[in-house]
DNA sequence: TTTTTATTCGAACATATGTACTAATATATA
DNA sequence: TATATATTAGTACATATGTTCGAATAAAAA
């Protein structure tokens, strides 16, 4: 739908965008995307809004705004998983991480780890693992769980021998078979450590 | 040292580069703040840039930029660390990663990790490591280097028996002699990784 | 091939927009 | 009071900028 000009365009506005902080101009896309007519952007530019990758404002000068809801947002860390089912509950949230694009809405959290269960994956004490609530956790991944309804945990998932463990990455734990008081929170889908 | 009236366009163009996107042009600040002159507005912009408040391009369209420091940046990934000092280089970004509010102006960079010379501090291959190349490495810190001019690594800085060694977190790997050849990069500050 | 569609260009146009100049009025300062 | 400083207004100007129109060229489809 979008030809590669175009794409060529759109990413030249948000370069601009992002390091001047104003939209360019039409004769500015011009120099940037090596187009030698006014009216070829002019072109261009309506195809990007016909796609709904751009909006323009009639008439005002650089009034181009790029739909990308891909700019990052805030997701709450929560200190201790609490009881019960009120994980997001605003009492547990201890502060907020700024988290890179993605297309999820809100269904991300952060956590801090505690303990050393993970250790073997290089997944330490205090560091920020980002959950993913509504993302099934497959077999072989990384995932939160609530056990008992009160301690939270990070684990392996994985099938053996036809039955579900939460296998830690430590030799020193042991393997955890998942039963009713195994309460899956979400998938732990990226990192963050602070030194 | 700036007016009522000042803090009130400033306000003003907060508001709607919120709210469309793109900064108002002069005249529509006139009509925001009831000033009937586009040069009173011209005025009052000029004081808000003395003020070191406000930013503006000479002659261009909606080219205010308000100084907001406190939106979060994004920082460059290098993909392989060039030769000689040539760091920054353009061409070897091979992308951006947002990054959560710091004081640091630009003096941060990410660089996706290769090896796993590193694997028992759990920095893994194809982590993302931030490097803050203005923060000195001290003793015990990890710390990013160039080796040869060439080859980037991650290692521990450590001081043994007065001497200054690279020291991998892995047993496979042996500490390196800081000499001549070992040039500092800047502090590893913080991981990312995306599973 | 012919026909259609996509892309590019050039030139001209209308005006939105930043800027400069002068003057008037208010507000503060001596 | 007189003097200086801050603020507002009006007008005019130069041009930066979005827009339109027609035509040429390239690429794709029939």
């Amino acid at each position: 739908m979008v030809s590669e000009k175009q794409k060529n365009i759109l990413n030249f506005i948000n370069i601009f965008i992002e390091k001047n902080g104003f939209a360019p101009s039409v004769r500015e896309i011009c120099q940037g995307v090596s187009l030698k007519s006014t009216s070829t952007v002019q072109y261009h530019l309506e195809k990007l809004i016909q796609s709904g990758l751009l909006q323009k404002n009639y008439k005002k000068s650089r009034a181009l705004t790029v739909n990308n809801q891909l700019s990052n947002k805030k997701i709450p860390i929560l200190g201790e998983i609490a009881a019960g089912s009120l994980l997001m509950a605003e009492e547990n949230v201890i502060g907020t991480v700024n988290y890179p694009n993605t297309d999820e809405k809100s269904d991300l959290f952060a956590l801090s780890v505690s303990g050393d269960s993970m250790i073997d994956e290089g997944i330490h004490e205090k560091d920020l693992v980002i959950i993913n609530k509504n993302q099934q956790i497959k077999n072989g991944d990384i995932g939160a769980f609530l056990i008992n309804n009160s301690e939270g945990t990070i684990k392996f998932l994985k099938n053996i021998q036809g039955k579900q463990y939460l296998v830690p990455a430590n030799k020193n734990y042991d393997k955890i078979p998942v039963n009713e008081n195994i309460q899956p929170i979400g998938k732990v889908v990226s990192l963050i450590r602070d030194m």
